[in-house]
DNA sequence: AATATAACTGTATAAAATTACATATTAAGT
DNA sequence: ACTTAATATGTAATTTTATACAGTTATATT
């Protein structure tokens, strides 16, 4: 399928969320609200090149007549990660396990995807190894003390619970055996990748 | 949910069918023609009344503005079943907390129905108080010695580690503060409910 | 230097769609 | 008998929506 530059991306992104959220396809007009337009033609005109790069399918004279195209409306539910490389993006390519059939709202919070749970270093707080969490992605949030994240420590991706005083940050395990990781935010590089919203353990382990 | 008469059922399962296959909810004049309708209006009081006994949203001003409600929009899923009286199976209506868009075919065993956790006694499984086991139901089947499962103990349901020799059962928690239920199969009345085939954790506890 | 493409503004209009109002028939409920 | 509700017809106004046409600006390509 031929590529979409940026902009095309961002806007059949929204279209796609607004038709998961609101279940109805948007007008040229609230596409022009959305984005700031002032004429609905600049709507009019990205719909056209969406629809001849075969993202979407426009059905003439009809009102919201906007379809997804067959290989972006499968709702496929949400990759499963697996163990991820010191200093590589979560969800490069190359970690993901497979897509699990999940509703991403089945969530208190609306989940981006699921990690595999490596070692047991949350034990006692009920996450086991090879428990697969759903994971919120969102870099720039804060935390509240407590709250369980997904959280990067010189790289490497770990989940901990956790807790913050001014510029310490301390990443605290649930299990006696492991010892917590602190961090010094002024000095030390620490990227939050998400928030854990939900947990799913599959079979075997029962 | 008020009832509703031969000819609106016929219509909202009119709409359901084109919803589900177009994807684009019908227009006052579509539903005039697939019905032979001579006047849109026919429609339009079709959907005020489908509205106003609370089986699809309108929204005024709108075009195709027509969502079904919560209650028919959700597909399948399980039924998440809570605190379970005993004596009364647990699938009877009134222990039913809700439904949940779970897909019965993503654990190891497809699962018929979800089961709240009550109380810590699993704790050390990783089973907490809150947490939600997707459990498959089947009573007439012999579990592995070690295998959690749903267990019916003098009317009383319960989920326990499974453990028999012979004619002995012991139901073990996986809590030192909970003592072990001893069942004597040749006294005792003892219902397998099923087998434990997934668990689920929700938001807020995390 | 000329051309193409992306990403728009601005205006206009026809078609699609909602929705009000007036009316009619039949059946069910009080 | 009277009223209400269901199921419509028929007309029309208004709003929403799609979409054509004529430009503009910036960036990349030939």
């Amino acid at each position: 399928m031929e590529a979409l530059t940026p902009r095309q991306a961002e806007i059949l992104a929204w279209i796609r969320a607004r038709m998961a959220e609101e279940d109805l396809p948007p007008t040229r007009a609230e596409l022009m609200k959305a984005f700031g337009f002032r004429s609905p033609n600049a709507a009019e005109t990205h719909l056209r090149v969406l629809a001849r790069k075969g993202y979407i399918v426009l059905q003439g004279g009809t009102a919201r007549g906007i379809k997804l195209s067959h290989a972006l409306a499968g709702r496929a539910g949400l990759p499963l990660v697996g163990r991820v490389a010191a200093g590589q993006p979560v969800l490069a390519e190359e970690f993901r396990e497979g897509q699990l059939p999940v509703d991403p709202k089945l969530f208190s919070s609306e989940a981006d995807y699921l990690l595999r749970v490596q070692g047991m270093s949350m034990r006692d707080a009920g996450i086991l190894d090879g428990d697969i969490l759903a994971v919120r992605h969102e870099t720039a949030f804060t935390p509240k003390n407590g709250q369980v994240v997904v959280a990067r420590v010189n790289g490497e991706v770990t989940v901990k619970r956790w807790q913050r005083e001014g510029q310490q940050v301390w990443l605290l395990p649930e299990n006696p055996d492991f010892a917590p990781i602190t961090v010094d935010l002024t000095r030390d590089s620490l990227v939050i990748e998400g928030a854990v919203v939900g947990l799913l353990r599959l079979g075997k382990h029962f």
